[in-house]
DNA sequence: CGCCAGGTATACAGATCGGTCTACTTTTCT
DNA sequence: AGAAAAGTAGACCGATCTGTATACCTGGCG
C-alpha cells in the first residue's frame, strides 16, 4: 500500500466511524487525507471498496490486538475476562461511538454487499471465541455460557456507545466473573 | 395528524428502518406514501423533523406495547421475563434488523440533534425499567442485576439483528431466568 | 537517458440531494 | 354556501454526490 493510500484509509476510517458511512463523501476523505480524488480512485476503485477495506482493516487490527493480549494470559478464566479488559481499552482509546461493525451494519442492508461478510464474520468469530475460551472451564454447557458472554459483551459495547452506561464494560466484566465462578463451582 | 401525514410517517418509518436514514431521500418517501413532496414538507417541515417523529413514534409504540404486556403479568419475575418475550415478538414481527434506536444512533453523531434525546432516553428508560422490575426481588443489588439484564437484552437485540444468533432473545430470557433464580435464592 | 508508476490540479459529467414555488383541486367544517 | 385547510401536479433551485477525464509534474529504477 502506497503512503497516499494509507493516508486515505486512515482518513476514511476516522470519518466513517465518527460521522457514518453515508454521511461522508469521497471529496471530504480525499481532502482530509491531503490527496486528490484521482489518487483515491486509482488506489481503491470505488467508495464501496473503500468501505470494505475500512472494515477489513479495523477487523484485522481488533483481532490482532485481542490475540496479542490473550497470549499473555495464564488461566482460561483470565482469558475470558481479558476480552472485556481489551474491549474497554479499545473503546476508551479510539471508539467512543460503539462497535464499528454494528454501526456499519445499520447503514448496509444488502447481504450481498461485500462488507456484510466482514461484519457478520467478526461477530461470528467473537461468539466462537467466547465459546472456545469457556470450554476448558465448563465442558458441558460451553455453548450456553459462550452465548451469554457474547450477549453481555455486545450489550456493553452498545450501552457504552450510547453513553447510557459509561461503566458498561467494567460491569460486564464483573458479571462475567461471577458467571465463571458459579459455572466452575457447579461442574 | 392528517391521513396523508400518517402515510408519510408509515413510509418513512419503513424505509428509514430497512435502508438507513441517510440512504433514503424525501422524494422516495413521498412517492411510497403516494403523496407529493409539498404535502410532506407542509406536514413535517424538514427531513430532520421527519426523522425525529419517526423515532418518537417507534419509541411510543414500543413503550405502549411493553407496558400493556407488563400489566397482565402476575409476579415480578414474570414481568422481567415478559420483557424478553415482548422483544422477541416485536423483532419477529417488524424488526429483523435490530433496534431502530441503535441503528439511528449509528447515523446521528451530533448530540445536539433532537433525535439524540429520544435515542438516549429510550435506553435510559429501559435501564430504569429493568432496575425497577428486579427491585422487589432483590432489594439490595437491584442496580447490579438491572444493569446486567439491560446488557443481556441489548446484546440480544444486536445479535438478532446481525443474524449471528437467531435465538438470541430466547437465550437471553433463559439466562435472565437463571440469574433471577440465583439472586432470589441468595437473598 | 528514458520510462513509468504515483502523484497534483482541476474541470467536468450525470444523478440525486433537501427544499421551495406557483397554480389548481378537493375535502372539511362552520 | 363559503371559507379555510389539505391535497395534487410539476417545475425549479443550488448544493452535493460518485465517478471520470485531461494535462502536467516528480522521483526512482533499469
Amino acid at each position: 500500500m502506497t503512503p497516499a493510500a494509507r493516508r486515505v484509509l486512515e482518513a476514511a476510517g476516522r470519518l466513517f466511524y465518527e460521522r457514518g458511512i453515508h454521511a461522508v463523501g469521497v471529496d471530504l476523505i480525499a481532502a482530509e487525507a491531503g490527496v486528490t480524488k484521482k489518487t483515491l480512485y486509482d488506489r481503491f476503485g470505488s467508495k464501496d471498496q473503500l468501505v470494505v477495506e475500512y472494515l477489513a482493516d479495523r477487523d484485522e487490527r481488533w483481532r490482532a490486538c485481542l490475540d496479542a493480549r490473550l497470549d499473555t494470559c495464564g488461566s482460561p478464566s483470565d482469558r475470558v475476562l481479558a476480552v472485556f479488559d481489551v474491549s474497554r481499552e479499545w473503546m476508551d482509546a479510539t471508539s467512543p461511538r460503539g462497535c464499528s461493525m454494528v454501526n456499519a451494519h445499520a447503514e448496509i442492508d444488502d447481504p450481498s454487499h461485500p462488507a456484510y461478510a466482514i461484519i457478520t464474520g467478526q461477530k461470528q468469530w467473537m461468539l466462537t471465541l467466547f465459546t472456545d475460551l469457556v470450554r476448558p472451564l465448563v465442558p458441558t454447557g460451553a455453548d450456553f455460557l459462550g452465548r451469554t458472554l457474547m450477549l453481555l459483551h455486545e450489550g456493553a459495547l452498545v450501552a457504552f456507545g450510547l453513553r447510557v452506561l459509561p461503566g458498561a464494560l467494567e460491569h460486564a466484566r464483573e458479571q462475567a466473573e461471577m458467571l465463571l465462578r458459579t459455572a466452575a463451582a457447579a461442574s
